[in-house]
DNA sequence: GCCAACGTTGGC
DNA sequence: GCCAACGTTGGC
């Protein structure tokens, strides 16, 4: 079992916005970035954990526990002209995009911010506080999620 | 293959 | 709203 950072606005979807789903599921669409891409494709596995990060807004950091619940499979709002993350290279027969579904475990008592996180040395290899990371989709090792959730 | 221009992300 | 950092695009 493995341990991933997820990115998402909450003004877009949030921690609540997941919990209020029926099933408490959701697919995570959107992601047009190769890295990110590869690493849902490849590498995550049904019951995986999430940490469930907002981003964008009054105060960035984790915000709650998600799982893993399907694993990849086309990104099908890249087929949609219509849709925000249109992509007309990815076609249904070649898809280019993918994406999981994630689902909701529980809220976490407070925000953990991204400003408790930074400097922090137990997680200096962490992307998140990398400078000018950008990965909405990142790899958590089995301490760095401990000693995130420890401060919790 | 280089690199300038451009678009996006995301903290502040 | 600003802007640094970074990815992508496209001309050459």
């Amino acid at each position: 079992m493995r341990y991933w950072l997820m990115k998402t606005e909450p003004g877009e979807f949030g921690i609540d916005d997941l919990a209020a789903r029926p099933g408490q599921t959701e697919h995570w669409d959107g992601v047009r970035n190769y890295q990110a891409r590869n690493m849902m494709r490849d590498e995550m596995k049904e019951g995986d954990g999430v940490l469930f990060y907002h981003s964008n807004c009054d105060v960035p950091g984790v915000v709650g526990i998600a799982e893993i619940a399907r694993e990849a499979y086309p990104d099908f709002t890249a087929f949609d002209p219509d849709d925000k993350h249109y992509d007309p290279a990815s076609k249904p027969e070649d898809p280019r995009w993918f994406m999981v579904d994630v689902r909701f475990v529980r809220k976490l008592r407070r925000t953990i911010a991204l400003s408790e996180l930074r400097d922090r040395p137990e997680l200096a290899g962490l992307a998140l506080v990398r400078k000018g990371n950008r990965l909405s989709v990142m790899p958590v090792s089995p301490d760095q999620w401990n000693f995130i959730l420890s401060l919790e």
